[in-house]
DNA sequence: CTTTAACCAGACAATTTTATCTGATTTTCA
DNA sequence: TGAAAATCAGATAAAATTGTCTGGTTAAAG
């Protein structure tokens, strides 16, 4: 199977997002969220609690509790969860799966992956979430 | 783990491209594939045979055996592969794993994520292994 | 103060991917 | 003709990823 981000990432920037758009100053619990993107409850619990070691969500415990950005949507990049899940060694490594990318010893697709691959970085760090909300509510919203 | 190809075939595509600068006509054997490629033996040989059933290597049984080309050089080319072996989905389905990718639904990167998903399917299809054969030495030779 | 709804921690299970093994067959060559 | 070197098919094993369960803790609300 070909992938870009792993199936904990995804259900991470999916979750993220719904969060980022539904948040209405209440935590949001995972239930909704679970319910929302038909993710299953347990794991995208565990996801964000996952996130929460990273800084990127906070969580109220008991009745009326949940999930909630750790800072401001105008802080959060998709890059930044992409990180805390999957970590950013794609961006650093042969898209043939040779060893070591150096610059002397390139893969055969090396000038035109090479620039591909920052771009992807580029815009994975290029926009906020709150520059992304109208977008996601949208997408969101035709589920 | 973030992935674009999975290993089966980023060894598949590797194993491709080491048959096609090092085949001087003969038929090249899994074992120095692997010993040059440092993949294992037994897994770059199904990988190999899977590749045959869709005609893009070629192999002949006993002593002096092994694989070749199954096409001229100058008639494949890298997408070719990753068809064979992961498919062509990720081509067609959404960076952030929501289910659907319609034009009316975008997901939130969709203006840029388009552009790039199309980008990275074209350099797999613009270049035939003739092409890539210089290039492909070079990183071969400092491995 | 009891019920209810939530997070949380850690074990567990299922699935997929990656890798190895075993034995059979084929071909070359001495 | 027999030993050696290779593919090949299928079973098996190991590892990683994905998903589930159980029981505990916390907090709101009646
Ligand atoms: S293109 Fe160059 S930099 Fe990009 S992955 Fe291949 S070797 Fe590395
Ligand atoms: S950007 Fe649009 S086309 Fe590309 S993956 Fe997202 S929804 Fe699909």
């Amino acid at each position: 199977m070909t992938v870009i981000f792993s199936k904990k990432c995804e259900y991470g920037l999916q979750a993220i997002l719904y969060i980022a758009t539904h948040t209405m100053g209440k935590a949001v619990p995972a239930e909704k969220i679970s319910q929302a993107l038909k993710i299953p409850r347990e794991f995208v619990s565990k996801i964000l609690q996952d996130l929460k070691a990273s800084g990127l969500v906070g969580s109220v415990k008991g009745k009326a509790g949940g999930f909630f950005l750790g800072k401001e949507p105008s802080q959060i990049k998709l890059i930044d969860i992409v990180e805390a899940i999957d970590g950013l060694e794609m961006f650093n490594s042969c898209v043939l799966g040779f060893p070591e990318c150096t610059p002397d010893a390139p893969c055969p697709v090396h000038n035109k992956w090479g620039i591909l691959r920052d771009q992807a970085y580029q815009m994975l760090k290029a926009e906020t979430l709150d520059q992304l909300k109208e977008r996601t509510l949208n997408k969101i919203s035709k589920l």
